[in-house]
DNA sequence: ATGCATGAGTA
DNA sequence: ACTCATGCATA
């Protein structure tokens, strides 16, 4: 079933699968992309690039040492230790259904890419300059240690805390409305004109941040929030997590999660507000769900170097993957979530280019 | 707030 | 095996 990636009733053009963007910040794919051309890459002559590739790459990664930040916490000793697990996906079993694939709001379009030629490491590298390879990436932390994000922000009124709803609802059904932004026309809706559908990155900029501001005016947290779009019994909508609140209020989010995630939280809103006037009551029950999921920490050494590996080939074929998770000691899987994590990374909204 | 991970849907 | 939307665990 093709479900939910029929996105518009009318079918623009079957050929532009590429619901991007406005024109405004359409370059994030388009960044990602310039990263193929491949000047040279006959030089590899025997098979040393490989090793070559990791030793140069780490040589990078110790200049960024010096360059960047020592963050204050454990210099080093993160225990990766665990990384060994070979399968660690502690199996669903445990209670909390692993069922959930509320990608009600997925556009799927792919975004076809390519196979970039391997063997250009060697010549980028060489021609690379250690503070600009590496430099705006492993900076991106930094989170405000402050995070009064009202965590006990008292949520007496509304709090619809209904943590493990264990959905097992398979909505696929709706598949909101990616729209193909008419490139090039949109004026400008300058208050939101056009209803519900605004590909506008500065309209979903300002909304984010109303909707934080009257969150928390409410007194309810994000956690409260995801957990509360449940009993709003959208369609194809159950609930969502703190992390997914947090990043739509952040703009850490694909600017197409962006978009489909608006109405939903916009009608959260207003019925919490509405709710709030009428002095209401939802029945909380509890929670009860254990299972604990490790969370594998990567290293400062390594997380340096899979970053400068990430500056020279954003994209290593399995065989990189398998070296470099050798080279590192980590696992393969683990290597190859980073690089999947981290191409995510550059597509967010807030630092994707252009904005 | 963010790092590492899972899973559905695709190619 | 990748992309994308999401989530658990944790700094």
């Amino acid at each position: 079933m093709m479900s939910m990636n029929s996105k518009q009733p009318f079918s623009m053009h079957p050929m532009l699968h590429e619901p991007k963007y406005t024109p405004l910040h359409s370059s994030s794919e388009a960044i990602r992309r310039a990263c193929l051309p491949t000047p040279s890459l006959q030089g590899n002559i025997f098979a040393g690039f490989d090793e070559t590739l990791l030793q140069r790459a780490e040589a990078l990664a110790a200049v960024d040492i010096v360059a960047q930040k020592s963050h204050p916490f454990k210099p080093d000793a993160t225990y990766h230790t665990m990384t060994s697990m070979t399968s660690m996906t502690c199996t669903p079993t445990s209670s909390s259904a692993h069922l959930h694939h509320p990608s009600v709001l997925t556009s799927h379009h792919h975004p076809g890419h390519h196979q970039p030629a391997q063997g250009l490491e060697g010549d980028l590298l060489d021609h690379l300059t250690p503070g600009i390879s590496l430099g705006g990436m492993s900076t991106s932390d930094v989170c405000s240690t402050a995070s009064h994000t009202a965590h006990a922000a008292a949520a007496a009124h509304m709090s619809a805390i209904n943590h493990m709803q264990h959905h097992h609802h398979h909505h696929h059904t709706q598949s909101m409305n990616m729209h193909a932004h008419g490139l090039g026309s949109h004026g400008s809706l300058g208050g939101s004109g056009g209803a519900d559908a605004e590909p506008d990155p500065r309209e979903l900029e300002s909304f984010a941040e109303r909707f934080k501001q009257r969150r928390i005016k409410l007194g309810v947290t994000q956690a409260d929030v995801g957990s509360a779009l449940a009993n709003l019994k959208i369609p194809g909508v159950g609930c969502l997590s703190q992390s997914t609140i947090c990043r739509f209020e952040s703009l850490t989010l694909s600017h197409n999660n962006m978009v489909a995630l608006k109405p939903i939280l916009e009608a959260w809103l207003e019925e919490a507000e509405r709710a709030q006037r009428e002095k209401m009551s939802k029945p909380e029950i509890f929670n009860g769900g254990d299972k604990k999921r490790k969370r594998t920490s990567i290293a400062a050494p390594e997380k340096r170097s899979l970053e400068a590996y990430f500056a020279v080939q954003p994209r290593p074929s399995s065989e990189k993957i398998a070296a470099i998770a050798e080279k590192l000691d980590l696992k393969k899987n683990v290597v190859r979530v980073w690089f999947c994590n981290q191409r995510q990374k550059q597509k967010r909204m807030k630092f994707s280019a252009t904005h």
